[in-house]
DNA sequence: ACAAAAGTGTAGCCATGGCTTCATTTTCGC
DNA sequence: GCGAAAATGAAGCCATGGCTACACTTTTGT
């Protein structure tokens, strides 16, 4: 029989794939979360706004939200703001919350609150499901 | 003077940027600790290997080995396997390490092993140094 | 030894996510 | 109200990371 692994190269497709399909979806929850930001706080999200925020050029902030629209997260009229829809805004809530989770649980098991803030921004994409009920548990736990 | 955020619109700049940064690094991590891996349990890492373990086609991987070679990470002649450098190895055994102690963490905190071993595939790359070593002194302190 | 199978290389396609450049439109200050 | 500044849109470039298709080489089995 073809030899199974003994070791480190057990089911690595499966992990691989998974990080593969997270990170095309890290995009547009970033975009999602910002989007909703600037609505809440300056009550307008333009396209100028969300490069700067982003860091990027306007052009690409421009094709990230045509995603945004394609993908039925987003809508905008030209010369106006951008706007979430219904799915956007469900997505920008989740986002939000598993953000402030994987901080908190970061600061908590004592990376530098700096740290955990940078960090975060990439890590959150990866939490699933079961590991962010995991990390509530355990803030919840140690409150 | 500028309105200067209140909220979540914090330094939003260096926040993405260091996560864009984190993400173009990932691919290389991944393939540089698979191919030590191939190396050490297999004692060779041919492109096919390679390809099937990280669940892409054989021309995708050979695409990355090129890339890992541009950047001094790996070398290979025409039909015999892809050998790491100094630097390659260097990288292996940093990811590697990292990767366990991500892995470690995540069950330390309650997460089901299961879910850590996928999670981790993708939160590895955005944990940096500072945060790898509190996750170390978290584990220490507990075990 | 040689045919078949497996592995490898190469070319070329597509989507994504960056960018610059330039035209157009809107907004703002006076 | 109008001219300048700012914002937006649109086109097109590049690198990355997937893919398929096909040709060529190497290995394997009989
Ligand atoms: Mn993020
Ligand atoms: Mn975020
Ligand atoms: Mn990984
Ligand atoms: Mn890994």
């Amino acid at each position: 029989m073809a030899a199974e692994d003994d070791t480190a190269l057990g089911d690595t497709v499966e992990r691989f794939s998974q990080a593969r399909s997270a990170q095309s979806q890290a995009l547009l929850e970033d975009y999602t979360e910002m989007i909703d930001d600037l609505l809440r706080e300056v009550g307008e999200a333009r396209i100028t706004d969300i490069a700067r925020h982003m860091g990027v050029t306007h052009p690409t902030a421009t094709k990230a939200v045509s995603r945004l629209k394609r993908e039925g997260l987003a809508q905008s009229r030209p010369y106006r703001g951008v706007f979430l829809t219904e799915a956007g805004l469900a997505m920008a809530e989740r986002v939000r919350a598993r953000h402030r989770v994987v901080v908190d649980l970061l600061v908590a098991v004592g990376v530098p609150a700096e740290a955990a803030e940078l960090d975060a921004e990439g890590i959150e994409h990866y939490v699933s499901d079961t590991t962010l009920a995991a990390f509530e548990a355990f803030l919840a736990a140690r409150r």
